[in-house]
DNA sequence: TCTGGGGTCCTAGGACCC
DNA sequence: TCTGGGGTCCTAGGACCC
């Protein structure tokens, strides 16, 4: 099984065509495209938390990395634009960013908010190019209409088109047709594959398996006798083979929802924390039904300040995306996984065991009446917080989580930029009325 | 690097059943 | 019951990704 040097031959084939999409420092970016005057300057975002999270390529020639304080990029290029995070803008461009590709296939995996996975076998005919040129002009597409450049990789499948993508950024296409795979991986690290964390690059290492293709060479029985299926498909795709599908399902088809904010100072104050986790809770019942879900089942955990979780989990006798249910059995619960003398540091919640929303389901106690009345008020509630912003209206045991993020002035509230939206989309303010929500609702 | 915030998938092993 | 073997379902937790 294991891969030859074969001579280069001109006509290469293609089993399946995989494209690896990727936007060039894409959070950096989307802040120069909607602010041209930020083009061709060091863009750093991250400022929220003090940490760098993207950067322009024009920062990186300074020395900027990710990772990085903010107030070390500052001393390594002093002229730096530092900009918090907006992730309701990236999410927006990435959107724009997959409908692009969907032009060409609708075989198109989302696969972060900055890349996406695209199949386009087959398609040279109808489009009357070869797939090279397919990806040139998805590239050219996106370029122009983004506004900033992504990187392109072309394979027999999602493994080397990723290899692909990285093989020259920004602004790359790079195709990898089967028969060149060996040319590619030959020196590449073998915890540079996608899918080969650090665990599974240690324990290759210790098998003497340091390069990519030292694993690729290696015979199918003795990968499958020392690693399980994640890295046996690795194996088969870096030796040419189609082994993992595309997602291709489109949009929200999520198995779970997680809401989860870290705090400083870390904080032993029960109201405090329990705010904190009200006001997850409540964000995460946004998502819910923004894509019109609910869930069954719903953990709640603290984080401690040295790093250890405490939480409880409950299964719901229905689908819920209501608050002020899951706060309410959150309050109830909170002593069994709250301790005062800890220090905490991060309160979430993960909710799971997703459903499609269906307010008319019964409950076993035949709540429905209130469940649909809930139902509708929280529906104008998103429906005001779409006029209004994002934090003008909140649950009342949220109130203090919201003081706090007021006062630092960060997360999730920053205003929206004018000459940037697209129609439909409104400026936001912020007012921030806190409301009760009591049994009488 | 004293450490964000979201996710997905896989596996081992226990519970339970015949 | 002293004695197997086999199946399914579920869960917790690990590993990995961006």
């Amino acid at each position: 099984m294991a891969i030859k040097n074969f001579p280069l031959l001109s006509i290469d084939t293609f089993p399946r065509a995989i494209l690896h999409i990727d936007g060039d420092a894409f959070f950096a970016s989307c802040e120069q495209s909607r602010n041209p005057a930020l083009k061709g300057r060091p863009v750093v975002t991250g400022k929220e938390r003090g940490i760098a999270a993207s950067m322009s390529y024009e920062a990186k020639a300074s020395g900027a990395e990710r990772g990085m304080r903010i107030f070390e990029i500052k001393r390594v290029c002093p002229e730096a634009v530092i900009l918090p995070s907006d992730y309701e803008t990236y999410s927006l461009l990435s959107k724009r960013f997959y409908s692009i590709v969907r032009r060409f296939t609708p075989e198109v995996e989302e696969y972060g908010i900055d890349e996406c996975f695209a199949d386009i076998t087959g398609l040279q005919r109808p489009l009357k190019m070869n797939y090279q040129r397919i990806a040139q002009k998805i590239k050219e597409e996106l370029d122009r209409e983004l506004g900033f450049t992504f990187s392109v990789g072309l394979g027999p499948n999602k493994t080397i088109a990723k290899i692909a993508s990285k093989w020259k950024k920004p602004s790359g296409l790079t195709v990898i047709s089967a028969r060149q795979i060996h040319l590619f991986i030959a020196d590449l690290p073998v915890g540079k594959v996608w899918g080969i964390g650090k665990q599974s690059e240690a324990y290759l290492n210790k098998l003497g398996i340091h390069t990519a293709i030292e694993l690729a060479r290696k015979s199918e029985w003795w990968v499958k006798k020392n690693f399980t299926k994640p890295t046996v498909e690795i194996w088969s795709e870096l030796n040419g083979k189609f082994e993992k599908p595309l997602n291709i399902e489109e949009g929200p088809n999520k198995t779970s929802v997680q809401k989860f904010r870290t705090f400083t100072p870390p904080s032993r104050n029960r109201e405090f924390i329990f705010s904190q986790l009200s006001k997850n809770i409540e964000n995460a019942c946004i998502k819910l039904r923004r894509h019109k879900l609910a869930a069954k089942k719903v953990i709640f955990f603290l984080k401690t300040q040295d790093f250890y979780y405490y939480g409880t989990k409950f299964e719901l006798s229905r689908a819920t995306n209501i608050p002020s249910d899951l706060i309410c059995l959150a309050e109830k619960s909170f002593n069994e996984f709250f301790n005062p003398k800890f220090l905490y540091r991060a309160a979430g919640t993960s909710l799971f065991d997703i459903e499609i929303e269906n307010s008319r389901q019964l409950d076993i106690f035949g709540k429905v009446l209130r469940a649909e009345k809930l139902t509708s008020f929280f529906k104008a509630v998103d429906v005001a917080q779409k006029k209004h912003g994002k934090h003008t209206l909140y649950l009342a045991t949220s109130f203090w989580a919201n003081k706090f993020a007021q006062h630092l002035g960060k997360r999730g509230d920053i205003p929206k930029r004018k000459g940037f939206l697209v129609k439909g989309e409104t400026a936001r303010r912020r007012i921030g009325i806190p409301m009760l929500i009591g049994e009488e609702i």
